[in-house]
DNA sequence: CTATAATAGTTACAAATGAAACTAATTGCA
DNA sequence: TGCAATTAGTTTCATTTGTAACTATTATAG
């Protein structure tokens, strides 16, 4: 006798989207609140922290965001005086971006508030438990991500 | 020295979000594809699938969707036949939702095509951490609902 | 009773997202 | 060279989602 009954609350995809939106519900407040800045555009942000001078292309990699979205987020952010774009000298279609001084400024503002943000999540599991997690999530997303 | 850059990938937030994007965007095609049914309404199905003549704020309350979203849903499931409405004799506010015959149908066709995925990304999990894994996800999102 | 508040669900409007077609620049190959 | 194909990014339009205000009905306090 097979079960075939589905039950959200027991169901992978949905118990994962549900913590996933929790999570970042409440995440959003932390740079959206303060700092005006979009979910997008906080991705973006994340990755032009650590990275200046890349192309659009790359942060849509590196955020896993389509290159629309990036256009906008990163149009957005211009208008708004948190990033900065330079035209690359060879190949005058790629952008050149960074945080400008002032994306800068919230950048670091932000991010040790979401850094606290996690960390607050994760000390309820212990060091195991956090390796665990990772694991598991690392296996999972490698699997699904495989199979095209 | 503390470190404060963010790196997306090992964000746990970012993650959580990548693997969940991965999954509900494979898993619709499932419903979408064959069945023409979108995201919210796979929710609304999944819940009436186990529980008929129901309300539209229980529907709501099961699926972590907002009432403006089940609306929406469950007009455009009863335009295509796949969801029934009653009104309820002690306060005709109240909806009494079913899914119809059509409705059931799809649903019977839909679940176990559905578990078979959650079983396929599960069969890369040892049944210790697929225990793990409920565990944690669980943890994470009793702590993170209750921190309001 | 009656007026006010509360509840179930809908509508209307704004913002976010996605897909396809588009522009401009560069590459490659005949 | 020069013309077709590719690439980077943008624009346009349709769909989805979110928020607030609204309608209809029921509950409740005076």
């Amino acid at each position: 006798m097979t079960k075939t009954d589905l039950h959200l609350e027991e169901f992978l995809p949905y118990k994962l989207s549900y913590l996933t939106n929790l999570i970042s519900g409440d995440l959003a407040t932390l740079y959206t609140e303060k700092f005006g800045i979009a979910h997008t555009e906080w991705r973006v942000m994340a990755v032009l922290g650590i990275s200046s001078g890349v192309s659009a292309a790359s942060v849509a990699e590196k955020t896993a965001m389509d290159k629309v979205a990036v256009s906008r987020a990163i149009n957005n952010m211009i208008k708004n005086d948190l990033v900065e774009r330079n035209f690359a000298d060879d190949d005058k279609r790629r952008s050149e971006l960074s945080l400008s001084q002032k994306g800068r400024i919230s950048y670091d503002k932000i991010v040790p508030l979401a850094l606290i943000y996690e960390k607050d999540i994760l000390k309820n599991l212990s060091t195991t438990e956090q390796k665990d997690l990772n694991n598991l999530l690392e296996k999972l997303t490698q699997y699904v991500a495989e199979k095209t």
